[in-house]
DNA sequence: AAGAAAACAGCCATGGCTGCTTGTTAATTT
DNA sequence: AAATTAACAAGCAGCCATGGCTGTTTTCTT
């Protein structure tokens, strides 16, 4: 009996070419593979389709990612951090002396729009029917869900006085925005000019007069 | 050369036992199918799964359905005359003497929640990345749109002087609904009461109100 | 009652995806 | 420059879904 062999793994060097290298490959099957998510959806997109469209061999992707699960979990990561990203981008740039509401429908809606939902989109709909795949998502929701309230609450602190009108409100809009995008995936046209009017006036009420319940 | 067997195919008796046994073995296996997508997903619904469930050997399934695309065929026409006729029936309940706004409502909701929306949901995402799955479905979902909007124009006629009005707010209502009945899907909770309540006061001061657009 | 057709069972060949293994080249450490 | 490790290539065995074929039983027609 010996001891077991102390595998003294020496420490990655994060300047060598080497790591860059692989940091790179990396990304580049991330991003193949989030782009896969949206052109084929999740279930049609495998490893070996992954591998091809990144111009890799198997062997080569299964040394970076050993299962699609590996990848999709990083996917998931590097998706959720650009959303966030550009949703706070979108928030900081709204200028100080407009009404925010118009900007802030507009940014999620343009948001909703972006390839990136749909990625995001399909990993969520692929989740009801896939445990290991929620278990994934579901954390990286939470984050998101959290963050979008949070900026909302600092984009519109006149309203912080009453948190639970500001929580429907805030609901709404999402579920109308989520929903419009369902149907524009499905159907390919949806009518969003009177529909996202409709809503900012109803945010301006909502914002506007406190008595508005019911 | 002989001519060609000219298969005087001999007229179906639908009175006879064998086809009442086969139309209910097809309805067995539509209802299946539906439920499997439910359970499972379309894409993870598979035609062997389809058939063991059902407590049938491939070949019996093949026999009246050659493969999934033609038991999905089948299931979206039956899926959506049940929605359909479900939508029907619900509005055609509505009391005359109330608010038709609230139980139109609480009609869709209720609609949204349907374990058979949910099918009708897969379909629709997996469609977006099987163009053959889009052809069935693109049909089914004309008809039942159309319906959709024929029937409000029935139920509220008194707003059919401003068709375009109505029309947003139709849009407005499915768009939410179909909104919230996701995030139902992905998070399993969504805070419906207080939404619904805007929702009908929205549609309330639409109807309600002439002067309301921008 | 006999022939035809429907309803059903089960097998086989094919092809794609997965997990795993082995081999090769390039970079890094000492 | 020798040894080590990372990066990549490529193949194999196993699994499962599919399409298609053949055989058996039940029902229908005449």
């Amino acid at each position: 009996m010996t001891a077991p062999p102390q595998e003294m793994k020496r420490p990655v060097n994060k300047d060598g070419r080497q790591y860059r290298k692989s940091q790179a490959t990396k990304m580049l099957i991330l991003e193949t593979a989030v782009n896969c998510f949206v052109k084929y959806g999740y279930h049609q997109t495998t490893a070996l389709k992954i591998a091809e469209v990144s111009g890799l061999s198997r062997g080569a992707m299964r040394h970076h990612f050993v299962s699609k699960i590996d990848i999709t979990r990083a996917a998931i990561d590097y998706l959720y951090e650009k959303r966030l990203q550009a949703f706070r981008e979108a928030v900081t740039s709204i200028p100080a002396d407009v009404d925010r509401i118009v900007f802030a429908v507009e940014a999620f809606w343009s948001q909703v729009n972006h390839p990136l939902y749909m990625a995001f989109f399909e990993l969520s709909v692929a989740s009801r029917t896939d445990s290991e795949l929620a278990q994934v998502l579901r954390p990286a929701e939470e984050t998101f869900n959290r963050t979008y309230m949070e900026m909302a609450a600092e984009l519109f602190p006149e309203w912080s006085q009453r948190p639970d009108t500001l929580r429907v409100a805030l609901n709404l809009a999402r579920y109308l925005l989520e929903g419009m995008a369902v149907d524009l995936v499905a159907r390919e046209s949806v009518e969003a000019q009177g529909v996202l009017h409709l809503l900012e006036r109803l945010l301006r009420d909502l914002r506007d007069r406190p008595d508005l319940r019911g």
